[in-house]
DNA sequence: ATTCAATGCAATATATATTTTACATTGATT
DNA sequence: AATCAATGTAAAATATATATTGCATTGAAT
């Protein structure tokens, strides 16, 4: 519902820790960043990009939130 | 030389002070983003993002990093 | 030559992203 | 029905993004 990346990993035909290792970090900060539970840092969502073959803005665009939704930064 | 956030922020006539507050953030977030030595929250680049009118790809995206560039996630 | 806005930067504190370990569930396979 | 891979999730620990405060510099405007 809020990002791409449990598509895309999907798509790649990987699984949640093939991409973890790939990407360097661990099987559960996946899990959460594919639940949106998560706010990811910018090298990691560009690591995933690389990993995956995407552009950030394919897996990570959210279009402008309405201003009464509460952020967390 | 890393992202184009200096740039867009001039581009969008706004200062360091300006476009934190209306992100939310700290003006020396902002310095540090632009001076390349932070690693931002997928929010707050969103955040960047809307306040200047760019897309993520526009304003984050750096090409696959060589292989031997160190990374610190 | 002063003032002031904009910026760079440093030290400490705080919030939160990420790790570690561990256990539970589901579905496929044998 | 037992095993196993893939996934969800939770608590505590650690790393790091961000805030806070404060001072220094530069350049434009007066």
């Amino acid at each position: 519902m809020c990002n791409q990346v449990k598509k895309s990993r999907i798509e790649s035909g990987m699984t949640q820790l093939q991409l973890a290792e790939k990407t360097g970090v661990t099987r559960q900060t996946i899990s959460l960043i594919e639940k949106g539970k998560y706010n990811p840092t910018l090298n990691l969502c560009l690591a995933i990009c690389y990993a995956v073959n995407k552009s950030l803005d394919e897996l990570f665009w959210i279009d402008r939130r309405k201003n009464d939704e509460k952020d967390q930064r």
